[in-house]
DNA sequence: TCGTAATCGAGACGGTACGTCATGTCTTGTT
DNA sequence: AACAAGACATGACGTACCGTCTCGATTACGA
């Protein structure tokens, strides 16, 4: 990846990546998102616009950049108990949309179906994080785990997609424990060590 | 609702809306989303830019009011039959998105997060599609038709969720076979009284 | 001029012309000359803005009646003492034209540079006015009572010009002091009983 | 006077300010004064409309900025002649407003009466004008030159005032003889040393 | 007394320009 | 080269007037 490289001329300024991105972050947090524009932050961070561009192709790659410092990194931890490495896993991507909050997701989102290669970017991005649950969840199936009859990429949707419709659509709080419930709503309800479901 | 207003001053031209929401389709299929101006729009309509705004506060009411067009009314037609139910309102809404498109879904998300006040209407415009479908639902239950551990609202979250997320952020295609699938997930294999597809 | 006219239909309500002046005369000392909207006047006079337009032509021809009431009427009065006579007409119209205020003047101006018809009128309407100065000045030039070699219009303009001129162009005040000073500079230093200038 | 300034930043196209000017005076000559709009200034001298809001507040100050140039710099000339001083100085002023043209200066005007800030600017720019006329007049006054009963800055406006009310508020040409009538109105009758015209 | 005609209130409508904002590119001089 | 500074093209936004129009509701006069 850094191959060699000659490097001519006057080096990066190492850390105006952190005072662009501290710049967004700060400019969000006081002048709301609506306020977040490039020259804004360029201002802000003491940078040029310039500098800016130099680094990130435009204003959206920026914000996903910022978005994805927000989140948690949501790997997905794989132990043997399917039902809680789901609920895990969940709970953090709904952790990390709450982080980032549904202003930049939904520009994000704007910003993807407007730049075909910008989407295509972020969501071979996400795809890779979707596939792995997708295949923790099927060899799970195969293990018997969990009920035979259910699709792995059905199910992973159907955990992930209303942590973004609620974040979206609805003016309902995407909480821990709503998190959880999908995952019990799909897979069923636990089983406990006392007194399961079907006795 | 509100037929006996004294209906005063010049009574607005009834098919304004239509040749501008006309106008707003014909320019999102030639020159895309992208190239919806609302200049463009009324030029097109042969309306004045005025007129336009005196219909719709802004770009983003007019294009929701287009795609709320778009879509067939998705209303819940309740049958008896849950699964059924809602596996035809779920296919429903998947194709209304299908026809509305990522981009002006996208868009509106945006326009949603930016504008509190837009976002708040068209919130609550959903809500009480949303609204329907959990209480048919919670009555199957009361009913003992579905599974008594389902959580409702959960569940239809479970069944629209998908339908965005996939349109949104993912390369899958929104299918009416994807929709009966997320209902299937979620509450589980349907019954056969008699005699299953392969017996 | 009112030519038995068989005034057919719903008589005009007489006050309205009263209304609206005072309500544009009102909007301009509330919300300044800017703020001078015939929508705005006609609100605030009570009446449609059709009732406006049926009685003035346009915005500017409202503005042309009110300044011209807001003038009192600076007929000359011709008393023999030319001196006297163009003093006490110069002093009138610089009283009116400080009563009716800068931003009207201008505005009517511009009204006139624009609209060739509502200039042809508002000119004419003071050609008349100036006529008449002009005439008895000739008269007095032909009596001896002033200097032969003036001529009548260019003495009236250096009158009646500086006027518009400082209200428009300068920052100084015109008052009645100035404009009788006009009056003495083109004139020459009035005779005084005992001691003439030239003794 | 401040061309010690650092210079940063990408410099002004220095041209931009002659294509505009120049777009500006073909508009008015080709579809008269009403059809000036920034936009179509803009348009035509191949520009951004931003640019043209960089350099000029608004198209008041632009159509400012347009006439000091179309007039011919009309600095008074100190050559010891008062009375020719002025005739020059008074026909240069009437030959910059012919060639100005009423509309501009009308609309220029009211531009002035509306937008206080503006309306300070102008004014400013011609009392300085205005002032070393008056001062070279007292200079006469006081070398004798002219009749001490005279008050400069009355005699001033005398000279240009009715120019701009010839111009905009009378039927009347406004020509260099005019002009130069109004000198010898005020000032009295040209001496004739040598011979006079008519003896 | 009833119709006819004009007035009035209310507000929609076409039209035109305004000034603003944000993006992303480009052009300088400086480090 | 990277960087700061800022000019520039582009394109859309929403607003403000103007003057015209189309309704329905009045209000007189004349047949």
């Amino acid at each position: 990846m850094s191959e060699a490289r000659p490097r001519r001329g006057r080096p990066r300024d190492t850390d105006v990546d952190q005072r662009v991105l501290a710049a967004a972050r700060e400019t969000i947090e006081t002048h709301g998102y609506a306020g977040l524009s490039v020259d804004a932050v360029a201002e802000r961070a003491g940078v040029a616009k310039t500098t800016v561009y130099r680094r990130w192709p435009g204003k959206a790659w920026l914000v996903a950049d910022l978005t994805s410092r927000l989140q948690e990194e949501a790997g997905l931890e794989v132990t043997g108990d399917i039902r809680a490495d789901l609920a895990r896993h969940t709970v953090k991507i709904a952790a990390g949309l709450v982080a980032v909050g549904p202003a930049l997701v939904a520009d994000l989102t704007a910003a993807m179906a407007n730049d075909p290669e910008f989407g295509a970017t972020m969501r071979a991005r996400w795809a890779r994080r979707r596939q792995l649950a997708v295949e923790a969840l099927d060899q799970a199936v195969r293990r018997g785990e969990v009920d035979p009859g259910l699709d792995p990429a059905t199910v992973v949707d159907q955990l992930v997609g209303p942590l973004y419709y609620r974040l979206l659509f609805t003016d309902d709080p995407l909480t821990p424990e709503y998190a959880e419930r999908l995952v019990d709503s799909v897979l069923g309800p636990p089983p406990h060590p006392e007194g399961p479901s079907h006795p």
